[in-house]
DNA sequence: ATGTTATTGCAACTTTGTTGCAATAACAAA
DNA sequence: TTTGTTATTGCAACAAAGTTGCAATAACAT
């Protein structure tokens, strides 16, 4: 349906995407809002979020969802076909900005993809 | 821990992929085989079916986990790193004799990926 | 200031999957 | 074939992630 008002809890949920490079989970928005707002709220916000083109979403290595900001994206049409990367060490997931080719595939009509790599992080990748 | 014994359970989860070239998601067997045996079986054998490098498992568009005949595997190594194709019309997924290239990326190890290819399936292609 | 309705919180529910435990079934050895 | 060991199974209860219905509240247009 997507965002009508500017709530308060609204701000709240922005606030931890704005102080954020990386992307966030459902989960752990819960945890880091549960002293002000109730998990439904939460999940509804993002889900208008998303509507919005604001935020988009994806499915983790463990399947749970996680949101990230979207960059030129509206209303009407989402283009965050790019690749997630999850780091095996620290556990963060961020956006790549690059361009993964998907082969033609004969008799079949390809319409998107989901990519989601996994690996060590630019922070984890010195450590030991 | 793998599989030790031949059980009758064994034998109906097994049959149920022998019989089906696409993959089959969990929640789909356990429809499937509700008569007969419990959910719980039906995770564990797929499990240690996994385990042996007989089925290999991804997790489809949905969040839940599909299962696969795997090709060349072994107890020790799991080589099914081929993308997934998810028909967006009758819902299959099958499995992609095919390689796609993951880029390197600057100050990053990439170990792994997972790829889901939404589209239109052979079946699905021609029809309308 | 008021009225409309989008938003919120809460409790209850759903779906997918996991765990502990006692009963049963495989199967190796006698 | 019978017996003993232990892997496997079913059941019930639980857990995590997310959804739904509904009444109370808060945005905000007038
Ligand atoms: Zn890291
Ligand atoms: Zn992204
Ligand atoms: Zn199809
Ligand atoms: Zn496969």
């Amino acid at each position: 349906m997507g965002i009508v008002r500017k709530t308060k809890s609204l701000e709240l949920v922005l606030n931890e995407f704005r102080c954020e490079k990386t992307a966030i989970s459902a989960i752990e928005l819960i945890k880091r809002l549960y002293s002000k707002l109730n998990k439904t709220t939460i999940y509804r916000i993002l889900e208008n979020l998303e509507d919005d083109g604001v935020l988009h979403s994806f499915l983790g290595q463990e399947g749970v969802r996680w949101y990230a900001m979207c960059h030129n994206c509206s209303k009407s049409k989402h283009n965050d076909l790019h690749p997630h990367f999850e780091c095996v060490n620290c556990g963060k997931i961020d956006c790549l900005n690059l361009e993964v080719n998907i082969p033609n595939i004969p008799n079949r009509k390809v319409s998107s993809s989901q990519i989601l790599i996994q690996g060590k992080c630019e922070e984890c990748y010195d450590l030991k």
